[in-house]
DNA sequence: TTAAATTTGTGCGTATGTATG
DNA sequence: ACATACATACGCACAAATTTA
């Protein structure tokens, strides 16, 4: 009936809050609206969608339902920060409605060293404390913003090349396969938490006050034997790490 | 336990240092030497096992590769501060996971409320958002130092005496058995981290620039159904949380 | 510390379109 | 044709939480 603005448009449902759930959902997803930033408060918003107030409720509740945004009485409806969930053993949830806007995350290499190991790295791949290790430093990005830092060492008796092989590949799954790593699985994983130094801050493009979850694992190839062993430094306000326990039940 | 271990001790093998090492390694359990503090210079600790000072450092070596202490040039060895290891699996619990590494958690009700879920909750135990739910604010603590803050979610139409039967039964896992949810599984868990609240800080005796990590789960009973929904802050200095995803397992 | 302004949360009522029987 | 049920949408008013001055 009312329809002053464009009923035209197929794209997101029939419902006019789908619709708005929809246009709200693009605009989030192109950087329109920001992570972390405020979006216009209800009543303006419903005046630029030209509905009721309850019916642009409607839109933002999906929104949040589906993790996109945050409301919070008095404060307004925020484009949450967390938008990355990071699984740890498999499945994905909130990403998959990213995937839908084509989300991917780009590697880039930041520095690379090639010496002997410092003691932890050692142990952690299972070579002798002599031998030596790749060590690539890596940083991820989403949408261009920064999302974790990586260190990751390499047998260098078996894995010379990854820094080239990275950069040739544009990824580690890659790299390690055209060395001749068909398939390798993450054995454990350890998560903490921390402040991240002033240095690691900056690479984030974040305050030293936003803590960082510090992953630490070991990957090993399919007979078993240490490929990699990293840490990585997730900004926590963009990566909320998921571990699936439950399997298939009645 | 108010004076160091002697050296008079035989257990911990044959070698000198590792004798000295489990004496040093006994003194940290028992917290005579605690958390967060300084042991007492090298030269100090070696007079007083009347040996070498190259031999207290192999045994100091050997707690540093267990992870009891930090050695720093110029500053000194470091008790670490209480790291503990949890694991986040299948079947996860507190007690168990504490009791592999030879800790005992004490766990105390702080508050107790009953009333409609907000949003959430609900959600996460699929009830309907008009049904009643139990919330119990919990704390545990190891070796008298708090280690996490936990609000956990119950349905009152099941559980409605989870407080008092927690209060009975000093464990959430028994309080669960006596009302009649004899085994639960872990559903899924999601893990992010943040600066605490000024009040989240004090309960768990930490500044409130040391980050918590924040765990999200669901527990459900043999029938898959949804018995407590949960969010655990864990302080980050205290504990480290470890996925294993190495076995195949079904 | 207090008060005002801003913003979301919620309730009431009304009306319309769409299935269902 | 009619009654019923339900989801959608609009309008207004006030409550509650948060931010700002």
């Amino acid at each position: 009936m009312s329809s002053p603005t464009s009923l035209d448009s197929p794209r997101g449902g029939t419902r006019r809050w789908e619709q708005i759930a929809a246009a709200l959902r693009a605009d989030i997803a192109s950087g329109h609206f920001a992570p972390g930033s405020r979006l216009p408060n209800e009543s303006l918003l419903a005046e630029r969608f030209g509905v009721n107030r309850h019916t642009l409720r409607q839109a933002v509740q999906a929104l949040t339902r589906e993790g996109f945004v945050n409301v919070r009485q008095g404060s307004g409806t925020w484009v949450r920060e967390l938008v990355l969930d990071y699984a740890l053993q498999k499945r994905t949830r909130l990403s998959e409605n990213l995937a839908e806007a084509g989300e991917r995350a780009e590697r880039e290499l930041l520095a690379q060293e090639s010496g002997r190991p410092a003691g932890p790295w050692a142990q952690a791949l299972k070579i002798s404390a002599g031998s030596r290790i790749e060590l690539l430093y890596t940083r991820s990005s989403v949408r261009g913003r920064p999302i974790s830092l990586s260190t990751a060492a390499y047998p260098s008796a078996r894995l010379a090349g990854m820094a080239e092989a990275f950069l040739r590949e544009r990824s580690i799954t890659a790299a390690l396969r055209s060395l001749g790593v068909g398939d390798y699985t993450r054995l454990r994983s350890s998560i903490s938490a921390r402040l991240p130094t002033p240095d690691e801050a900056d690479a984030l493009a974040r305050p030293v006050t936003q803590p960082v979850l510090v992953v630490n694992y070991t990957n090993v190839d399919a007979q078993g034997v240490p490929v990699e062993a990293a840490c990585t430094l997730f900004a926590a306000d963009a990566v909320q790490l998921q571990v699936d326990t439950g399997e298939a039940l009645a």
